[in-house]
DNA sequence: CGGAAATACTCAGTGCCCTGACTAAACGGG
DNA sequence: CCCGTTTAGTCAGGGCACTGAGTATTTCCG
């Protein structure tokens, strides 16, 4: 007995969020160019020639992941992989022009589908929602390596 | 030029929220028991005897997702699949006692998760953070089949 | 300088998540 | 009663996300 109330469980909350938003970006922003390959798009905008390492980093996929990700990228044209002359281990990543022009065209229809994804908050819920969510996510995150703060010893 | 500033995208914030909570799940509550399983559980626990597709409306999974979380919790024995004497079509699930009994572990294991992450937040925020999350995920997941609302007409 | 440790990436394996096409069973109206 | 429609479930295919093991390169230290 006793069967849990789900819309009390944020790791439920979380998914059924990430789930709607991504029919919303299938519908409205792209059906070649997902999410997670825009934010990639988008740190290579910011610093071109980042390592892939660096990359998933900064938009929080691990090696694994973005090593995907960026192939697909890849194979699509939208960026260029060069080994680092200087470190072998590494390689550099840059958009090409047609990459370049593909992250242009979703900002701005991003930029509509977060309009109508946030349409049920008034402004300053949106900041308190982006808040919330921020601080939860990153206290979880810091929650990992630093001499195992949880029970077991690995 | 322009790149955009991610931690105002609801939706890249979504899934670092899901990816720090999927972490935690599988330090604090179980690495063989996904919380989409656990969910399924759930949902049998309230209303035993559901077929897969409503178990599946309930958590919040499609019909191919759901049919691939059964099979792997049947595969462990965690639940009866039976077919519908009254309709062919069905299957009816129902815990085994088995089930039932990783169920209740699992229910303490992830309150205290729960408590872990959102330890961020006063119990007013947390109200607050159910809420919005709540409501934008009900309101995307409302946009979707009625008349389609957005340009594109199928 | 030479070998151990760290680092960047790859690969195999598991699981979640969706779409679109298909099969089988049930239903409903002529 | 029969045929068309709806409905439950399956299957193939693509993408995201993690772990753990393995390879190659660099770095650091004795």
């Amino acid at each position: 007995m006793a069967a849990a109330d789900l819309t009390t469980h944020p790791g439920h909350l979380a998914r059924r969020l990430q789930q709607a938003h991504y029919l919303l970006w299938n519908t409205m922003v792209s059906e070649e160019t997902t999410s997670p390959q825009f934010a990639v798009l988008n740190a290579l905008v910011a610093e071109p020639g980042l390592d892939q390492r660096t990359v998933g980093e900064r938009v929080g996929l691990d090696r694994s992941t973005i090593a995907e990700v960026i192939s697909r990228l890849s194979r699509r044209g939208l960026l260029d992989k060069v080994r680092d002359p200087e470190d072998g281990r590494r390689f550099l990543l840059r958009l090409t022009e047609e990459g370049a022009r593909t992250h242009r065209r979703l900002t701005v229809r991003t930029a509509r589908m977060n309009q109508v994804f946030l349409a049920p908050l008034t402004a300053e819920e949106r900041t308190v929602f982006f808040d919330l969510i921020r601080r939860v996510a990153d206290a979880a995150e810091g929650l990992r390596d630093p001499g195992d703060p949880l029970p077991a010893p690995r």
